[in-house]
RNA sequence: GCGGAUUUACCCAAGUGGUGAAGGGGCUCCCCUGCUAAGGGAGUAGGUCUCGAAAGGGGCGCGAGAGUUCAAAUCUCUCAAUCCGCGCCA
């Protein structure tokens, strides 16, 4: 969410802005709301004034009353009750500009960094970097699922019994490997002076909508029936959620935090669960990077989020690149995003495994999470997230990039003392 | 989950419809005194929106939201949180 000074002041701006984004059909929003807000502040103004003229006039019936001129009194109830209709009328016109305007301001994108990639969608994001070397194993890389099923280490048809399309259960190694992922990740983050969080995985509705557009919480929420309560779909909506309308001391900045957490996503919209296996899911887990900051570290921060990403897959010995979001492909509260994508020896090309973001202040304005100086002013927050890693995916890559020729799958020693030293997994009973 | 009590500023706390939301502690500034004390005075209801070039006004605001009223901290409803008791439970 923008300044709505921002607009009254500099229009052009913010519609440049859009245009960068691809995103012409809410130019007409901007005058839109330049001209509610200004029809807001006169009604407002208007009103305030009525509302002034009837304290006084209140105040005097008190007055009058003490004294015992009831009559007196009756004579300017009746006076006050006359601007009653306007003020009523003005109140409903203040209030209904002022949804109208949120409605728009919450859909006018955040300005963009100043060297996002100009593009329509993912089609035009931007390599930015390469670690590791990609190598394409001179045998055959079977399906992640294959992979597992030799292992018996996962169980699709039952899940689709208890729970149906879009769930699994784990099992053996590859269960113990998801968890040991997690607890390694887990300590990755502590190391690298993370606070560790558990958070709530159910969160109240008007978190939610303070989180996310309607569209978004359509597509993504479970919601507990008879309960004012919804899964969350990932840790970021309880751990951003915690700080909704608090003014944080400067001194306690930066904030970062490393969040674990069951996510729950009903994955409505543009792809579905079309895929066997266990890329896109109901039910994942996830470690996650959460940082509450002053405006002026933002940047820094974003470099190093992305950067524990990195450095954590490189310790598995899994190959991944950068890819910056381009403009059109960027969230609208986000001023820049890349995606860390991991190498995928079987598809030979790297895909998606988290994805690192500065939403600059639109998050905090939006949600009112504020910083109190030192000299008491206050000033909007800036906040970031990223994924340190999602088992599911990491398992893909995981599995695709530690297969031996001979079939067994390599534990790389990052992960060897949660796997109880094993070198390589094995194949369990059912 | 049930019943009761509670929610007012940095802290304690008064306030059951009417002119500036008492009072105390603390904090800030000033005065007096003078050497670890004591006293006096002033300020201190956050926050936010809005009008104004500014000085300065005004609106909202007593856990949150809605309602009744000319007027709500005060009355009504819904919700939340805290404490106590009972119940249930890993």
């Amino acid at each position: 969410m923008l300044d709505i000074k921002l607009l009254r002041t500099d229009p052009e701006k913010v519609k440049e802005n859009i245009r960068k984004k691809f995103q012409d059909d809410k130019l007409p929003l901007v005058d839109e709301v330049v001209q509610m807000d200004k029809d807001f502040r006169a009604a407002k103004t208007r009103a305030d004034e009525l509302r002034a003229k009837r304290n006084t006039m209140s105040k005097q019936i008190g007055g009058l009353m003490a004294k015992g001129q009831k009559e007196e009194a009756e004579k300017v109830k009746d006076e006050v009750k006359q601007y009653g209709a306007e003020l009523e009328e003005l109140a409903a016109k203040e209030a209904e500009l002022e949804g109208e305007i949120k409605k728009r301001m919450m859909v006018i994108p955040q300005l963009i960094g100043d060297d996002v990639p100009i593009g329509k969608d993912d089609s035009e994001n931007v390599e930015r970097e390469r670690f590791g070397e990609p190598v394409v194993p001179d045998f055959e890389v079977p399906y992640h699922v294959d992979i597992m099923e030799a292992l018996n280490g996962i169980d699709l048809d039952a899940a689709r019994k208890t729970s149906g399309n879009g769930f699994y259960y784990l099992r053996g190694d590859i269960a113990r490997l998801h968890s040991a992922i997690l607890s390694y990740a887990r300590d990755f983050m502590i190391d690298r002076g993370f606070t560790y969080y558990v958070p709530p995985f159910m969160i109240r509705s008007d978190v939610v909508t303070g989180v996310m557009s309607f569209a978004e919480m359509e597509n993504m929420m479970y919601k507990i029936e008879g309960e004012d309560l919804y899964l969350i779909g990932t840790s970021e909506h309880s751990m951003i959620g915690k700080f909704i309308d608090e003014i944080i001391p400067e001194g306690e900045l930066p904030k970062a935090l490393t969040s674990y957490s069951p996510c729950f996503r009903k994955e409505v919209g543009a792809h579905g669960i079309e895929e066997r296996g266990v890329y896109r899911i109901h039910q994942f887990e996830k470690q996650e990077m959460i940082v509450v900051c002053k405006p002026e570290d933002s940047d820094e921060w974003y470099k190093k989020l992305w950067n524990n990403t990195v450095d954590f897959f490189r310790t598995l010995d899994i190959p991944v690149r950068t890819l910056e979001c381009c403009s059109g492909d960027l969230a609208d509260l986000k001023v820049r995003s890349l995606d860390v994508e991991a190498w995928s020896p079987r598809q030979k090309k790297y895909f998606e495994v988290g994805s690192c973001s500065n939403l600059g202040d639109a998050q905090a304005r939006r949600l009112g999470i504020r910083i109190k100086g030192a000299d008491g002013q206050k000033y909007f927050a800036h906040t970031l997230n990223n994924t340190v890693v999602a088992p599911p995916r990491m398992l893909i890559a995981f599995l695709e990039n530690n297969l031996q020729a001979d079939g067994t799958v390599r534990v790389p020693e990052a992960l060897r003392p949660y796997m109880g030293g094993k070198e390589k997994l094995e194949k369990c009973k059912v």
